[in-house]
RNA sequence: GUGGCUAUGGUAUAACGGUUAUUACUCCGGUUUGUGGUACCGGCAAUUCGGGUUCGAUUCCCGAUAGUCACCCCA
């Protein structure tokens, strides 16, 4: 907040972008291991993709006529003739790694998952930043209604198991295959041409681009025409049908509640039969609930991008940040060590000599914290007070002559004077 | 992108248009240089930026910036 006087257009980071430290960075990178671990035991492995990419990775994939394409991609300038833009979202780029890499000769299906920052110009709001972070786990190469369940177990698990989160929504739908997909697009076209005048301008413009956002509009004249709108399931096709049925029945045997939400499309073009958002429940009626996250299938998307071929895939994109927010539980990541022993260091010959003392420590694994900045024993040893070390060390002048080192406890303010050569073994020992 | 609200040290806060800009926490240093949580003393540190009104602006007005809320959208 504080923006220094002479230096307010550079010393500051950028507008809806921010700066993780402390806590915050650490329940991030608690949160990536821990839903990583789920991951890996389904039998997924890791997957990065760069933070920027071709613009046609977007733009072909994503599709034109939705707020990510149209309005949010931030576009780099570069020295090349090539435009290339921020990700906006991993789908589409995740695609494109299996289609560049020849993924489809691998045994199928490919299944990643991942963590990384997504870039888009949107006005910042609470939970909603230019740069943010997202957790996505995909699956390539299947179609088999399994998979799609899968994936929505995979996230109930990482929002209930990792983030502590009991009170999430799922709201599902299917807007079917391709065929599937038209008929239905044909029959909203039809019902919103009949009432034409009853959805607003913007819902107007809305219908020639794609007609399934309309259903997504928040504008009330809209809204309630879309009470009486054709639902996508009335123009499923048998085998869509099959499959959506197939889904819904998976997730009962794994008794995942979800709720069939109609309007429920999703804006993204390459969206195919599975649906789905995960919302959170809130107690406080103040507070409206965020989308923690989303996805579904997208067996179009390869053809869409270019791709001579379909590739059948579903996924998932859960926000990180969203997640922090609202998440008690205890994230802390596997290097976040509590420390065993604080160290004190007195004069110039013991401070010279601490660091190979520590090394001796990290070398036997015992997670120490220091004070090497610090002069006076008063001074650490209320340091160490304040610690979360049950023990401090104390090497001072005397122990550094004589090879040895005090282990004090801090509770009972008992001391013992220890050989540096036994010191590894002894604080092992304690408790 | 549209509209509303907000903006004081690192954090949290006080100040009828006139104060050396309050207080607390944190932080740093000290209370006879080798044994602690308390206490005491001292120190660092702020009116977001740019205009305007006024003898005088933290205070009123306008603009910018940022945050926040609603819309939009979504994670």
């Amino acid at each position: 907040m504080a923006i220094p006087k002479n230096n307010k257009d550079l010393l500051q980071s950028p507008k809806g972008t921010r700066d993780i430290s402390g806590d915050d960075f650490y329940r991030k990178q608690g949160f990536f291991e821990k839903a990583q671990e789920i991951c890996e035991y389904y039998g997924f492995s890791g997957l990065e993709t760069p933070a920027m990419e071709y613009e046609n990775v977007f733009a072909k994939g994503v599709g034109a006529g939705t707020d990510i394409i149209d309005k949010e991609m931030y576009e780099i300038k570069t020295r090349g003739a090539n435009k290339l833009v921020l990700k906006p979202e991993q789908t589409a780029a995740t695609m494109r790694s299996y289609i560049e890499h020849g993924m489809q000769s691998q045994p199928q299906p490919i299944m990643w998952y991942g963590q990384g920052p997504r870039f888009r110009h949107d006005k910042p709001q609470r939970g909603r930043y230019r740069q943010f972070y997202q957790f996505d786990l995909d699956i390539l190469g299947s179609g088999k209604p399994i998979m799609d369940t899968m994936v929505i177990h995979i996230a109930y698990k990482i929002l209930g198991e990792v983030a502590g989160l009991d009170k999430t929504t799922i709201r599902i739908n299917s807007i079917g295959d391709k065929d599937s997909r038209k008929e239905y697009s044909k029959a909203l076209t039809a019902f919103y041409r009949k009432n034409i005048s009853s959805i607003s301008a913007k819902d107007r413009a809305r219908l020639s681009t794609n007609p399934l956002r309309v259903l997504d509009s928040k504008e009330p004249e809209t809204v309630e025409i879309n009470k009486t709108a054709p639902q996508s399931i009335e123009f499923l096709n048998t085998v869509s049908k099959k499959h959506f049925r197939a889904v819904l029945e998976n997730l009962d045997e794994l008794e995942i509640p979800y709720v069939i939400d109609h309007t429920l499309v999703r804006g993204l073009d390459y969206y195919t039969h599975t649906v789905f958002e995960f919302f959170n429940e809130t107690d406080n009626p103040d507070e409206k609930p965020l989308a923690l996250g989303g996805g579904g299938r997208y067996d179009g998307l390869a053809k869409s991008m270019g791709h001579n071929k379909e590739v059948p895939a579903v996924g998932f994109g859960l926000g990180v940040d969203r997640i922090m927010e609202i998440s008690t539980a205890d994230l802390s990541p596997k290097v976040r060590k509590s420390p065993k022993v604080f160290f004190i260091q007195l004069g110039d010959e013991a401070r010279m000599k601490s660091m190979n003392v520590i090394e001796e420590l990290r070398g036997a694994n015992i997670p120490i914290q220091h004070s090497l900045s610090k002069d006076g024993l008063s001074a650490q040893l209320g340091i160490a007070e304040k610690s979360d070390a049950p023990y401090a060390l104390i090497f001072g002048q005397k122990e550094a002559m004589d090879g040895t080192a005090i282990i004090r406890t801090l509770g009972e303010r008992k001391q013992k004077t220890v050989k540096i050569e036994d010191l590894a073994k002894y604080i092992k020992k304690l408790k």
